[in-house]
Order: C-alpha cells, then sequence, then structure tokens
DNA sequence: TCGACATATTCAATTTTGCGAATATGACAA
DNA sequence: TTGTCATATTCGCAAAATTGAATATGTCGA
C-alpha cells in the first residue's frame, strides 16, 4: 500500500538472500541443482551450517527441494531471483558466473557415470573441514 | 576471487541497500533527485533518522548528493541501482513505480512556480510527526 | 534390525544493526 | 552576529541475525 510497506515487502526477500553463504549458495546452484554435499564441498563449510541456510532459503520459497534416495537435491525456484543475484554481482563487479567446479562431490547425480554407490568426497576423512 | 569472496562483495552491497527506510528512499527518489525534507514527508520519520540513512547510502556510493543552498539534493548514483530494486520489487510482487506525491514538501524544488522562500512543509507545526 | 551416511533441527552465544534522543554544523535573512 | 531553518553526526541500547556445537531424523544396504 504505502511506501513504507512496500519496501518491507522487498526488504524481505533482500534479507533472506543476502548472507554471502546464502548467495555463494544461490551461485553454486545457478540454474541447475544440488545436492546439500556438492554445496558442502564447493563452499567448504559444514553440512549442519549449510543445511540451515537452505532450511531458510526453502521456508521464503527462495529454493525447491527434491529428494532422491538419501539425497536432497536443491533447485532455485524463480529464475528471476538468479537474475537478481547476478545484477548484484555485476554492479559489485564480481563474476558470477556459474563456478566450474564439476563432480566436486561423488554424489549419484554428479557422477553418474560411475557405477554403485560411492560414499560423498565432502565429507570423506581427506576432505579439508574449515569453519 | 572464490564463491564466497564473490558472495561477500553481493552481500556489502544488499545489505546497504536492504532497510526497509533505505529502500523506500531510493524508491521515492526514482530517477529524479529529492532533498532530506521531501524524504521526511513522504516517508514520515524524523529528520535525523533519515540522514542517518542518507549518510549510509552516501558513503557506500549508492547516493550522490548535491547542496544547493540551505538543501541538500540526492540522487541515485547507478540507474541499475534503482533496476536492482525495482526487480526485487516485481519478486515481492509490489508496485514500484515511482510514487506520485507532487511537492508534499515545499522546498524550491517541489514549488518552483511559488515566489520567495516558504520553510519546508515537513517540519512545520501541523505536520504529524509520528515515529 | 543394525550400522553407515546424507541431511535436518535445536540451542546458545557473539556480533550486528535498527532506531531513538540529543546535539552539532552549515546556510541564509535581518 | 544573531536567529531560524535544513541537514549532519554522535551515542547508546534493545532486538535480531549470523554462525558454531551438539544432536536428531531419515534412507538404504547387509
Amino acid at each position: 500500500m504505502t511506501l513504507l510497506t512496500n519496501a518491507e515487502d522487498i526488504a524481505a526477500i533482500l534479507k533472506t538472500i543476502s548472507p554471502p553463504t546464502r548467495l555463494a549458495i544461490l551461485l553454486a546452484i545457478g540454474e541447475g541443482e544440488a545436492c546439500v554435499c556438492h554445496l558442502e564441498a564447493v563452499l567448504g563449510k559444514r553440512q549442519a551450517y549449510i543445511s540451515q541456510h537452505l532450511m531458510a532459503l526453502r521456508q521464503s520459497n527462495v529454493l525447491l527441494d527434491r529428494r532422491d534416495g538419501r539425497f536432497v537435491y536443491y533447485r532455485i525456484a524463480e529464475p528471476a531471483l538468479l537474475d537478481l543475484v547476478r545484477g548484484a554481482g555485476r554492479l559489485a563487479g564480481v563474476d558470477t558466473a556459474a563456478p566450474v567446479v564439476p563432480a566436486v562431490c561423488e554424489c549419484p547425480h554428479c557422477s553418474e557415470q560411475k557405477p554403485g554407490y560411492r560414499k560423498c568426497a565432502a565429507t570423506s576423512d581427506n576432505a579439508t573441514q574449515n569453519q
């Protein structure tokens, strides 16, 4: 209705996606989809921490999730949201191209060609657990 | 460089413009310019409070200011920033058209046709001072 | 059913931020 | 130079957000 009311609605969206970790998640997912272990590997953050942000983004209808066996895949609900983030990226002067990180994680989605199940690289012992 | 570093740069911009009052300021200014007393009248907030946000937006190079006598006029530095806000507005399902509030304030910029100086309506006694 | 693995949730704490009150600065008229 | 008006700045606190640690849930193979 009023200008400030509108501003509050807009603020709600921006606030939801603003935390760096969430922006990184959105950029990592891009127009595709990603499981939690994949994001874990790409971002170098702990699983529980990433999951928290995913939950917040899901509850705000920014992300949609799809379960496949043990894995849960997330994708961006509205393409315009990605445009928004990339637009902000241009303003910030950063490269917002989808990160080229093929098969960091060994979930079936990342390495479909491999037969059988192999545990996700992100949680294997040799993976560096920073933060 | 890294995905998270980029995300932090983007977050800096979004964080700066996210507070509702600042979004309202940006929408109120639009592609034009506005003095503080005008924003005061449109937003219905106290002068000191608005000035704080203006200062933050100026220090982040979101806004540019221009002094004309006692009045200081603000304008959006980068048109893409306004596009960003309006894009977010579309996502939020709100109308982000420039608010139609002609001459709320009686600064010379708002009422150029009027001869002589008249104090800004926003701080006159009959103006409702909420917040 | 048991164990391993992927993911979700809860809890607490540090840090940030929104926002008000009070006050300062700067310009112009008389 | 004194007063008025427009705007800027500083200070402080209550509220909220980010994030870590610990733990729970759910799925699947053996």
